[in-house]
DNA sequence: CGCAGGCGGCTAACATTGTTAGCCACAGGC
DNA sequence: GCCTGTGGCTAACAATGTTAGCCGCCTGCG
């Protein structure tokens, strides 16, 4: 996944980083304290200070490191859903852009599955943007803004729907054994066919 | 909006989730302690342990309570936005059910809205169902399956769409200044496009 | 009437959290 | 050869949820 970090240079801060999201991934969010961190690479909380201003810094790291590999994975999708591409689309394609929508919440629903915890940190708050790498965000919200053809606002609602769907599995809100691969297809069918009618 | 905090009957129980709530809408997720709860209500923080277990038993009569609030929301918005009532439809009917979707998409965002923090509570966890009073899911998710004809794949997409545009709003995740009535207009026109093409 | 019991307060305390103050060892540059 | 910054450390503080143990008062009962 290439070299994600980008305003912490130092090793050791990185070292730090890596730590926190072990333990994010490891064994929860309530895991990762200063504590926790510091004695994981043998040095004790107070010296983490050296390294970031406070807990909340670590996290917005966490946050960066998250997004840019989302960004990395949906990307990923972009060129494997693009039309030319080979690998035949399951269901009717019956509009352009369709398998693109499917493709991208396909590959947002995976990687928020495979890192909940981490998703939940990159979702979960407010969002400092003054602490993230310029341009990382554009960057997460290209595919999807180029699969609805531009479109702000369906983009905007297709992000809804996909942040919708993923956190409210993730909470486990919706009944045991619900079939949500078909909610996803209804989904994704629903606004492509809004991009049909026009 | 009537007398919706069923399990804890005692008098102080009901005066302790009032300050909780107060609290919670007033100051914030973060004032919510149990020191601060019992100084509101004039006592030590230890005695609110003879009412309830643990916190997380007065975080669930909140979640019980804004659910039960939600639900009734709903309701209202399902017979006002009902085929029938009074009240022309904004846009472009054109579906049975168009109208019932927004009108219960705009109710469910003016909640959320309405009690942010109390609503991130909600639905922010995975739910403890056993500490809920029976029923009170059914009752809420009612309208909206309802509206979709009964369709769960539906309902659940409707959902996630609307949960989803509504966390990302109360996270401050749209770009300031974001047209976000669009978005949700988008978002229902999709849904109920998607029913018109079966 | 007297008494037992429990309900509902209280204080003191513990572990854990983020965070700060202040001290010290060591490396590199003038 | 000093001196300064870097990066460790210990001790401590405030606030958190929670428990233990004590006590006063009201109520029901014999």
């Amino acid at each position: 996944m290439s070299d994600v970090t980008s305003p912490p240079i130092s090793a050791r801060a990185r070292e730090i980083v890596g730590a926190a999201r072990d333990l994010l991934e490891g064994e929860g969010p309530e895991a990762v304290s200063m504590r926790r961190i510091a004695e994981r690479i043998g040095i004790k909380a107070p010296s983490l200070y050296k390294h970031f201003p406070d807990k909340s810094a670590v996290e917005n790291a966490l946050i960066a490191q998250g997004m840019a590999e989302l960004a990395e994975a949906l990307e990923a999708a972009e060129v494997s859903g693009a039309p030319g591409a080979g690998e035949g689309v399951g269901v009717a394609d019956v509009v352009r852009g369709e398998g693109a929508v499917a493709a991208l919440a396909g590959a947002y629903r995976a990687y928020a599955l495979a890192h909940p915890d981490l998703y939940r940190l990159m979702s979960g708050q407010p969002l400092d943007r003054a602490a993230l790498p310029a341009g990382l965000e554009d960057r997460a919200a290209g595919p999807l803004v180029r699969a609805v053809g531009g479109d702000a606002d369906a983009a905007r609602a297709v992000w809804g729907f996909a942040h919708g769907m993923v956190v409210l599995e993730l909470a486990g809100r919706f009944p045991p054994g619900a079939d949500l691969s078909g909610a996803w297809a209804k989904g994704c069918g629903a606004f492509s066919a809004e991009r049909a009618l026009g």
